[in-house]
This record gives structure tokens, sequence and C-alpha cells, in this order.
DNA sequence: GTTTATTTATGGTCCAACAATTGACTTGTC
DNA sequence: GACAAGTCAATTGTTGGACCATAAATAAAC
């Protein structure tokens, strides 16, 4: 049993000053770090495949376990993906955008995050988006903005779960429009964490549901001209009106967390 | 050991139309989906209790090492923390800022994101960060600023690792100051990448040192006013000016794939 | 009272085996 | 020659059991 001969923690102190509580890092940590920093690094292209886990246990002297435990964290962080069967094995990807916004929920979630701070977000990155994309925006991405509006007003006056998705798509639309992958990324995850939180509610009366197919169509017009200020100015003013609508929503369906309106001294 | 009693799949596909590939999940995955789902939901308060490993076992029908690699999953996500020994355990936990900046860092760096998708990104963050952080900043947050101004005054002209370490805590102070978790998890993750990959080279001259300390003390002087809107303005000329500064260092170090400046029509 | 040793439930690690998967290869059939 | 079905083999998926390391609570010694 006795296989550390005894520390002795505490006698003989000399020369050893300044030695904080000691960390004994897991191993499965300590090779997922050192694999992650391979792939970050110039070591693994994307695509290539890293060792076998069997090949991996050999070369680290770690345990099965412990190598699987490893690889499961960088899939977690998105860094690899994995496949069974022969000629399976683990291979470098890409961080999706999916993913990155799966974490960012998980942080807003786990934080609570007031519907203020997330209308406060909103409002720094989607006026920047709008005007990225008046400037930036293909025939492609102008016809899928348009496609996704047809459907808007179609469902605007039928199905009301559909006009909440495609609100989301739409959003997304512009979003992807801007061909700025990061931006990209946080607009839609915040955004549409927002949909989700005001779920139907807000949406409920028809006169609501016109003022925002008349806000797309004109911020929608901006983007084709290609007017990247105006884009900016409207989406601006499309998101402080969704924020009061929300507000007032939430105002009088319960005295919610949200109540400080007033801020300025 | 068989307990599967032979799927037999791909005879008799009357009936069975639509349905495409099959997918079978893994059994860490599984766990970890449904663990996931009750710490969100109202299962688990913050800093609970998880059952221990060998309890989830015996509840779950599944190996430890299955368990574990949930568990792990869970750990990289920022959901649980994990202790060893009697009375140790899985606690829940959130996700902390510098986890989600972690995994921003990730994608940013798995894209390979331009730095001028950066800088577009910061031009939309960080004006915002500053208008906010004048319209709330606390006595403790000026205090902490002007501590950090000093600093970075010292380290101008004796040290210029120290000078970029500190550019990088006023950075974060500034979104501190916001007291909006998500806009400072945003901007710091992004402004610190930046400052990453700028390094020391666009720092080399003690006049755009001196430029620097100057814009700082400005932006600094709005914040302290609680004028929002001018420290909105001077934050947003301050990237601008940061960013032309990058992009001359970067294009006369190398032609970089930093080209497209002209790009509207 | 303080220090030291013991206890013991918990996660950390390892090993060895078998099951399930899956793409390539081989064979058979027309 | 083309297509279908079957076989093969390397890889991940999963399991069970054993033992080690850790750490907080407790008991013992001084």
């Amino acid at each position: 049993m006795a296989k550390n001969p005894s520390p002795k923690i505490g006698q003989a102190e000399s020369m050893l000053e300044g030695l904080g509580r000691i960390k004994v890092p897991k191993s499965s940590d300590v090779l997922a770090e050192r694999l992650k920093q391979e792939i970050l690094g110039d070591g693994y292209n994307l695509g290539s495949a890293l060792p076998t886990e069997r090949e991996l246990v050999s070369t680290t002297g770690l345990s099965r376990g412990s190598v699987r435990e490893a690889l499961r964290i960088l899939e977690a962080q998105g860094l690899v993906n994995t496949r069974a069967g022969r000629y399976g094995g683990t291979t470098v990807s890409q961080p999706t955008a999916d993913h990155l916004a799966s974490h960012i929920n998980l942080y807003i979630k786990g934080r609570s995050v007031t519907l203020l701070a997330l209308v406060e977000v909103r409002l720094a990155l989607e006026p920047m988006v709008a005007a990225l994309a008046a400037e930036r925006r293909t025939e492609a991405d102008l016809a899928n903005l348009h496609a996704i509006s047809e459907r808007i007003d179609w469902a605007a006056d039928n199905d009301l779960s559909a006009f909440l998705e495609e609100n989301v798509n739409w959003h997304d639309a512009i979003a992807a429009a801007s061909h700025n992958d990061l931006l990209h990324a946080f607009a839609t995850s915040v955004s549409g964490l927002m949909f989700e939180a005001s779920q139907i509610k807000a949406f409920a009366s028809a006169e609501v549901r016109e003022r925002v197919r008349h806000a797309h169509a004109r911020i929608l017009e901006a983007i084709e001209a290609g007017d990247a200020e105006l884009a900016r100015r409207r989406v601006e003013r499309d998101v402080q009106a969704y924020a009061a609508i929300l507000e007032a929503t939430l105002a009088a369906a319960a005295g919610e967390t949200l109540a400080n309106e007033s801020r300025e001294s």
C-alpha cells in the first residue's frame, strides 16, 4: 500500500518557502491540453487523423480510459470528431458556429443574464451586422432573404410558430450576409436566445406582427440598396422597438426582474 | 454478454419510408445530455452535489467508464466541478467568463478569423461597453482604472511586456465597469485575442505608446464624467485608430491576408 | 488545546476482455 | 462486366473489476 515514502509536509520548511497548495492535474486533462496545443499549432491540419486510442495508450503510457476521457474533452470543445469502425478514428475538426452558440447559451442560462443585458448586446451587434450586410451581401444572400420574407408574410396570418421560426431564420440570414463568421455566431446566438425567452407572448397581437413585417421590409430595402448607414439606423430602431415591446409585455404579464428602465442620473 | 437481440436491419423495408441514417448515440453523450437538462432545469441548484459516480453507475446501468466520460463532457462545458477525496464528488457550477472566452478563442483560432473581422466585432462591442461603463461605473471601477492607468504610465517607458499586459487589464476593467456579464465576456476575449495576435510589433514605437496613453486618458475622463455618448465616440475612434496602426504595421511587415480595404462598390 | 494518526468514502487510474461498427475486400451471381 | 451479398479486420464503444490517491472528519496522543 505505502508507495510514496511519506511526504511529511510540515517539517523542514527551510529552503521551501513560497510554494503554495500543490495541484496535481489529472492525466486526462494533461493529455487533452497537449493534444489541443498540437492541434492549434501546426501539428495537424483540418481533417487529418489523430493517432488511434491504442497508439496514444502506448505512446503516452496512460490507460485507455484516461486517453478516452481526454478525447471526450476535445470533442466537447469541438476540436475533434470520432467515428467508430475500421478506417474510423479521431480526426481534427473546427468548432462550428452552433458549437460556439451552444456554449454562449450555457453561459447565459447559467448566469441567468437579464433580458436587459441581452438587449444591450443585441443593440451593439445587430446594427453592425446590418451595416456589413449592406456592404457585402451577395445575390444569394438577397434571394435567401426575400424567400424568408415571403414565408414570414404567409405565416404571419396563418401559423404563429412558423412565424417565430422564420423570424429566427431572418436574423440568421442577415448575420450570414455580413460575411463575418464571429459576428454571425455572436448575433445569432444572442438573438436566438432572446426569441426563445420571449416565446410567443410578445407576438400575440396581429398589430405587432404587422410592425415586424414592415420593419423587416425597410431593413431589407436598405441592405439591398447597399446603404450601410441607413441599414444600421433602421436595425437600431428595430431592436429598440422590440425591446420596448418585450418590456411592456413582460411588465404586463408580471412584475418581472426587468424593472430598471430609468437608469441615467 | 449479448444484450441486444440482433436488430436485423436491412430487411422488411415496407412501411418504413422516410427514415434516413439512423444515428446511435453514445451512452456517455446520452447521460451527459440528460444530466445537463436536469442541471439547467430546476433539478439542481448551484453548488449542489450530483450523485457519486458509483451511484450513477447503479442508477443508470452504465459502466463507470461511460459515467466518467459523461462527467468529463459536462466538466468541459463548465457545468460541473469535481473534487477527489471523501466528501468530494461532482458539484454543479456555472460556466465562468474565462470558460466562455476560451471557447470563443477556440472558434476564432480554428476558423483563422481575419484581423479585419476581429476589428469589426470590436467596433461593435467596445463603444457600447464604454457607454454602459459611463452610466454604471462604481467608485471601485474608477479606482481600479486609475490604478491600471498609473501602471501603464510607468510601464510605457520601462517594460514593454508589462505595458502590453496592463493594456489587456485596462480593457478588461472597462468591460467589467459596464456591468453586463455577457458583453464583458465577449469584449475581453475579442480584444484579448487581438492584442495576442498583434503582439509586440504594433507597440514598438514610443510614439504609438504615447498615443495609446493619451486616448486612454480621454476615455477614462468621459467615463468618469458619466458621459455615455462621449465615451462611445472616443472609444470608437480609438478602436479605428488602433486598427489603422495594426494594418499599417502588418502591411509593412509582410503582404499579409488583410489586404481588402476598399470594399464598397 | 494542539498536534498527530487513523479512518473511509470518494474520485483517479489501470488492465483485460468483448461488443458494435464500418469501410474495404472478396466472392458469387447474372 | 456489373451488381449483389457475404467476409474480413481495424477501430471505437462498453463493461467489470481491481487498486491507488485524496481529503475531510474523527479519534488518539501529547
